[in-house]
DNA sequence: AAAATTTATTATGCACGCATAATAAATTTT
DNA sequence: AAAATTTATTATGCGTGCATAATAAATTTT
């Protein structure tokens, strides 16, 4: 009776989800999911290059432009010219963006932790397999004939 | 020396890339994931009150009212209020909206052959029921402590 | 029946991911 | 060297998911 839900629509309900709780932690210390998740690609020592940024976290550069400069404005991060190449910049965290950066990952290291507990460990090295398989063939475009 | 990608990490990536492949694929006609997804869960043929529709598609109601508000502007349903229930309204598809279901339906459907043609059944399975799982976990709350 | 609560819906502000377009610096072609 | 192309970055508009708040109808409590 129950119609099973299709794959994209399980995958899209959790991550809606995980998103939901994500930013309900997030917001307990000021920040956001999307920010946490680029504060954990910076290097707290030497910052990291906004070009190696992008595709670290599987985004459009354009679309982490916008959050880097939100992060910017909230004293996350500051900018530094790059002076062997005047087009690219050197992201570097500020000491609250160190601080938030730990917060960031302790969620991260919690949810994960949790899920390893919870989940037998060999159907979750499936599912990691299944979903690094699914993510090439999306990102390969081998999906619509 | 490549350091793993976390769960999270992982899903999240997956449903970027899957989300901007849905995306293109609506575009070609028009239109766009969201409302997609929302079109598969209307009855064609009789409606569905929308308190039904958010908890089928893992939203909030307030989230599923913008998307709606979005959709009657673009004719693809109208609104029909309930006799029986001065709050509650009833969402019925123009014929446009009609049409663009199944496109979107068949969009799904492709997606959804195509990961069962590449990707091994029983780890498909595997994957289903971890998905699920972790989807409870996470609507009850039961990751952070 | 009146008052308080619950339920259904909409409006608005915020964050964010993408597309398109603009700008500027570097590289390659000619 | 000048012109054309490529690469790095930012700006802006759109859609959308959530939170908060507002409104109104139904239900429950008193």
């Amino acid at each position: 009776m129950l119609k099973e839900k299709t794959i994209d629509q399980l995958i899209r309900e959790l991550w809606m989800s995980i998103t939901k709780l994500y930013n309900e932690e997030a917001a307990k210390y000021g920040g956001t999911m999307s920010i946490g998740y680029v504060l954990l690609k910076i290097d707290p020592q030497i910052g990291t290059p906004s070009t190696a940024l992008a595709p670290m976290l599987g985004m459009e550069t354009t679309s982490l432009s916008r959050t880097l400069k939100n992060m910017e404005d909230k004293g996350l991060i500051f900018r530094e010219k790059n002076p062997m190449d005047g087009r690219s910049v050197l992201i570097k965290l500020t000491d609250y963006g160190c601080q938030m950066r730990e917060k960031s990952k302790e969620t991260v290291l919690n949810f994960n932790a949790a899920i390893n507990e919870k989940i037998d460990a060999q159907d979750l090295e499936v599912f990691k397999n299944v979903s690094t398989t699914m993510l090439d063939l999306v990102n390969e475009r081998k999906i619509f004939k």
